[in-house]
DNA sequence: CGAGCTAACGCTAACGTTAGCTCGGTGCATTAGT
């Protein structure tokens, strides 16, 4: 029988997916994934083409006995989500929301809906879960299965811009604890630990797979000049392929490149994070429709851009992290046709970045707040920014701090307060500056991995894999380098096996990502990325 | 770190130069006022 259970829930699934999707076939990761959710167990996918991610927790979740509370980052995408849940017009995949652009009694009715069993996913965010009343319905639906949909932004957003995805793990406790099934396109190792760490997963079935796309060719021009960069993007431009996206730092580059090349004959939009609602849901379903050819962007333009024929994206400046560069690139080409992706760069990008990383907090104000709340009743954010003055972005990463060094913690009415282990404020303080620090170190090697890519003469598709933790044996055959005859031929390999801890007298211990010609990159706990020399590793025996 | 703005400077006045400053990404929810 326990040597059954697996071929059932196979047959089971496979069932499901064609019954209810009208899929014939299950890729081989897919299927180990949904195995392991129907087995209640908590999973993490990394999938980067788009398709067939969220069948790994949709087609269990059709066939378990509860509902399904989707946590997902934006309002758009998660009505997309719903309204092909929805189209499908079966029972089994009913999907209702609760946010902030439904009515209460547009609440009650979805809560309603799940309760009576006609739908079968309920879609919301952190923000939502953190109000206590909230989570105290959505325990009550008793879910069978939380999907925790883009989870790389537990760890790209949590620390300072959406802190609710910190709390996420004590949230889902909150509501029973039922299995997890994380799911994203993107994540290396330390994305990996943030993810399973702060969902609290136990002893997750990881499924990586894909990660190589061998469609994308994968290019990088070093720019001199920005007249030099703007040749170059009309060089590809003028090849004709279309649609196309254009990454740029800034809102401004944005709306400015757009009217550039729109007077230069390529008509393009814009798209960031500044424009009004309207107009910008209008530019996102005229790209999907094919009413925009070019589509000049910051990074807001992303998750949720289901669209299988982008030809290339072009970046106009390096990005913060091979992290977010191979998730932006990755909306490339996921129809299989061939697809580029051109990295446009020069070495005064890195100064954007390094202001995004932010500097290091006050310590002063970190241990007036941390005083604040441990002396007198717990306040509600609006009564600590009153309190300290401070302004609600600072306040919300110094109590993010805090709270990660155990010196405040969010009670169940939402007010915050120091726990009876808080450390003295002064102490407090420093760890908190010390786990800032920290956060920053790692940040820094990252961008550091991600000028080190751009500036690579070896084969590019091997370095973005090593990045993510998984070994090549061969040059990829689709990058500039490979096509120039400069990745090296010979499979490298060093003195340590892949993956093998070692410790280095000043950075700690870490973890050998991946050998790259005559450099090894080692991925240390406390300092993030390094690349070293393997002939000086050897020589000087600087890791054991 | 760099772009882009403002004000001071020089001193025939007009306007060119420059020092000093600010700003720069990602979104949920909520509220006050029409």
């Amino acid at each position: 029988m326990r040597l059954l259970l697996p071929l059932l829930h196979a047959r089971r699934l496979r069932r499901a997916a064609r019954d209810h999707f009208g899929w014939r076939r299950l890729r081989a990761g897919q299927l180990d994934a949904m195995k392991a959710v129907l087995r209640r167990r908590d999973v993490l996918v990394i999938l980067p083409t788009g398709g067939g991610k969220s069948a790994v927790y949709q087609v269990p979740a059709s066939v378990l006995p509860g509902p399904t509370v989707v946590i997902s980052p934006l309002l758009a995408l998660q009505q997309d989500q719903i309204a092909a849940l929805n189209e499908r017009g079966k029972p089994e995949l009913r999907a209702v929301r609760v946010s902030s652009a439904e009515s209460p009694n547009q609440q009650a009715a979805a809560f309603e809906a799940v309760r009576r069993g006609e739908a079968r996913f309920l879609f919301i965010t952190p923000e939502q879960l953190s109000n206590p009343d909230r989570l105290t319905e959505v325990r009550l639906l008793r879910p069978a299965l939380v999907a925790v949909d883009e989870a790389h932004c537990i760890s790209a957003w949590g620390n300072d811009f959406r802190p609710d995805y910190l709390a996420l793990g004590h949230l889902i406790r909150g509501m029973g604890r039922p299995p997890i099934a994380a799911l994203t396109a993107t994540a290396s190792p330390p994305v990996r630990d943030d993810i399973i760490r702060h969902l609290g997963l136990r002893r997750p079935r990881v499924v990586v797979s894909g990660l190589d796309r061998h469609n994308l060719f994968l290019e990088v021009g070093h720019c001199p000049t920005e007249d030099y960069r703007w040749r170059r993007l009309v060089a590809l431009l003028k090849e004709g392929e279309r649609p196309g996206i254009v990454y740029v730092p800034t809102r401004r580059a944005a709306e400015e490149l757009c009217e550039r090349l729109t007077a230069a004959g390529f008509p393009a939009q814009a798209y960031h994070g500044g424009m009004a609602a309207g107009p910008r849901e209008q530019r996102h379903n005229d790209f999907l429709d094919n009413r925009v050819p070019l589509m000049v962007a910051t990074s807001a333009f992303g998750m949720g851009i289901d669209k299988a024929d982008i030809r290339w994206v072009a970046h106009m400046a390096l990005p913060d992290s091979p992290d977010s560069y191979f998730q932006e690139i990755g909306r490339a080409g996921r129809d299989g046709a061939p697809a580029r992706a051109l990295l446009l760069w020069r070495a005064e990008d890195v100064g954007l970045q390094r202001f995004f990383t932010g500097g290091a907090p006050d310590e002063t104000e970190l241990r007036d707040l941390a005083a604040v709340l441990r002396t007198g009743d717990p306040l509600s954010r609006t009564a600590l920014r009153d309190r300290s003055g401070l302004s609600p972005r600072k306040l919300g990463r110094l109590l993010s701090l805090l709270e990660q060094v155990d010196a405040a913690v969010t009670l169940g009415t939402n007010k915050i307060t120091a726990p009876s282990y808080a450390p003295a404020p002064a102490e407090a303080a420093r760890a908190a500056l010390a786990e800032a620090e920290r956060q920053q170190t790692v940040q820094r090697s990252r961008t550091d991995m991600m000028r080190a890519f751009a500036e690579s003469r070896s084969c590019r598709g091997q370095a973005l894999l090593a990045y993510f933790g998984e070994h090549m044996e061969r040059p990829c055959g689709h990058c500039d380098n490979c096509a120039a005859g400069s990745s090296a031929e010979t499979v490298t390999t060093g003195p340590f096996p892949l993956h093998s801890t070692v410790r280095h007298a000043d950075w700690g211990t870490g973890m050998v990502m991946g050998y790259e010609a005559d450099r090894m990159t080692v991925l240390f706990d406390d300092v993030g990325y390094k690349t070293l020399s393997v002939p000086v590793v050897r020589e000087q025996g600087l890791l054991t």
